[in-house]
DNA sequence: AAATATTGTTCAATCGTTTGAACAAAGTAC
DNA sequence: GTACTTTGTTCAAACGATTGAACAATATTT
């Protein structure tokens, strides 16, 4: 027969004849109390496989553990490796990880965060969803006065600790290597402009071309939710212009799938008539034929850095949010999509 | 300026001059209390932004409203969809799901448990790592007296609810369909055999051979664990056998994509020469070429069928830990690389 | 009009832990 | 031997809600 109900610091206290207060405090090894009565404590904690109940240390210490997770969607390579490692780096440190998904929603993140401050987390990571262009949500985070990290899909008028890539560098790194591939005519499946980091990718995709003194033809911009069924779509609009590209820049790589399809099924050679490039290193750009040249976001990177500026913030007393960026440099995956030579 | 400290239902209660409980009992909607004043405290709590304290209240009434969810893998479209829809039954009757995945680890698994058991959740929904072959993690959760839901990776000894696919009938309907083609020498990449899913899987494949009087050759069974890497390993064996196979059946897409890659690169086509069946109806198998026939589990229903049972078994005081299976019968998706005729 | 039922609210305990302050005992200083 | 530290522990009040029981006020029955 188990034990009926859970055994609690009372009944460790019962057992040793001391008092709740000093159990718990030989539990949380504070200096007063002396090793003798922390190891028996200890001791009899095991014994009566002790389990601290987290809800009543909670709402007595007003700290949870608890840290929220907001991500876009979580089937995504890139966002299911950030989560993996924002949570080794946060539960070594004793917080357990919530993870919800927006689905690119606008309502469900506005539901994520209420559900998350309902629950007492003691912070919240978050990426924006596509959809978001209102950001007065995020405000109720600030007001409660925990940390709120935001990763990969910021915003600045959020104000608060940002950690992604170097968006505007990355369009550069990709444009630089078509234009060395022999390209002229580069176009560009933009992601949504209302987003800051595909305005930061068309930005550096304008830039870059006037670097390398090619025209900025409008025609070759095609502004897409980058799904793969969008991408086939802008991709089909891109091959009836009169002066077809000779190459694609997909700033997602579910879109330059949806590109290949197209180049394919209308028999056009990639990379030779028409090379390809997508962003975010998904596992399957190296898994089909041709392999896609694609861009990686230093995944693990990014969500060890995430927890790390979590942990610094909610470990400092008397902090502000404050709008702080942590830029990483992308790296350009050239695979044989954009190899012409 | 923002409010600084939380307002509680004692801040309501001095507002309206009357006490916690009623206002506590008013919010719950306690017949007891007129509806004046259940009108009164929720306009009183509007105004003052009443945020109740879930904490508090799961410390009180020892129900969290928590519900965790363990995923072998969330970047799995199978688990995320799974996940998901568990997710949209479950904040409905006002659940919040924790999401924690165990990456395949045993280790890590035992640790999710072990946190979800820490954070007081009211019942845990879960789905073994392949690692996992020794269960008695999971007794402690039966011992704490709340609902354990197994999902997809169930396993009998456990003595729970399961809801998944009929494995068994499954590799039928492939066998079956696979014979239709005309073929005659059909492989299988095999899951580890430790598992029951993949147990039954083999089973069904094993006599579905027999029922349509096809010789069982031992060396066309390959256990594998079903990664892109294994896949190809194990398809290159097959290659080398005197006697090669003419179809592949492999117990997961990720390691029918391997075999596929292997395929295409010693120039055998698919499916003239040998044809490929998967399993799991992950997204790129309908994005490749050719598109590859695979098996749907249904994971909206299954999310759906998971949240229903956790409800159930929740709401029902005095209930005992139980196993009872839900089998739902899997779909065969016929794609090109299986389409002979 | 007394007895009873109904309605609306308050009282006080409780969930399991933490924590500031109080206290006792022992050790050190002068 | 009195005064002051140090050490180890206890006391009691929190944290913010829920809940059974008690109570008062009003309504209903007889």
């Amino acid at each position: 027969m188990k034990s009926k109900r859970k055994t609690t610091i009372k009944d460790i206290a019962n057992v040793l004849k001391i008092t709740p207060s000093a159990v718990s405090r030989a539990l949380n090894d504070n200096p007063r109390i002396s090793d003798k009565t922390k190891e028996a404590v200890k001791k009899v904690a095991l014994e009566l496989e002790y389990q601290p109940n987290q809800l009543a240390s909670a709402l007595r210490s007003g700290k949870s553990n608890l840290v929220g997770v907001i991500v876009p969607k979580t089937n995504s390579y890139f966002f299911s490796t950030v989560v993996e490692s924002i949570e080794n780096e946060l539960n070594k440190e004793g917080y357990n990880v919530i993870i919800t998904q927006s689905n690119e929603s606008y309502k469900k993140e506005c539901r994520n965060i209420q559900t998350l401050l309902q629950t007492q987390v003691d912070g919240i990571i978050a990426s924006l969803a596509n959809e978001t262009v209102d950001f007065s949500h995020y405000e109720k985070i600030k007001s409660k006065g925990i940390p709120l990290i935001l990763y990969d899909r910021g915003e600045n008028d959020i104000g608060v600790d940002y950690i992604g890539i170097d968006d505007y560098e990355s369009s550069h790194l990709v444009v630089e290597h078509l234009v060395e591939q022999g390209c002229k005519r580069i176009a560009h499946l933009a992601g949504l402009s209302q987003a800051r980091i595909y305005k930061n990718r068309i930005r550096g995709y304008v830039d870059a071309l006037e670097k390398h003194n090619l025209p900025l033809d409008t025609d070759l911009i095609k502004e897409s939710n980058l799904t793969l069924e969008d991408g086939r779509k802008k991709t089909k609009e891109l091959l009836r212009l009169p002066n077809r590209p000779d190459a694609i820049y997909a700033a997602g790589d579910y879109a330059a799938l949806g590109a290949l399809q197209i180049l394919q099924e209308n028999n056009i050679k990639v990379p030779e008539e028409i090379a390809l490039v997508g962003f975010s290193n998904e596992p399957f750009t190296s898994l089909i034929k041709p392999t896609i040249t694609t861009i990686s976001q230093h995944n693990k990177k990014i969500g060890k850095l995430v927890a790390k500026q979590f942990l610094k913030r909610v470990n400092d007393k008397n902090w502000k949010p404050v709008l702080t960026k942590t830029i990483l440099k992308a790296e350009l995956i050239i695979r044989d999509s954009s190899k012409k030579i």
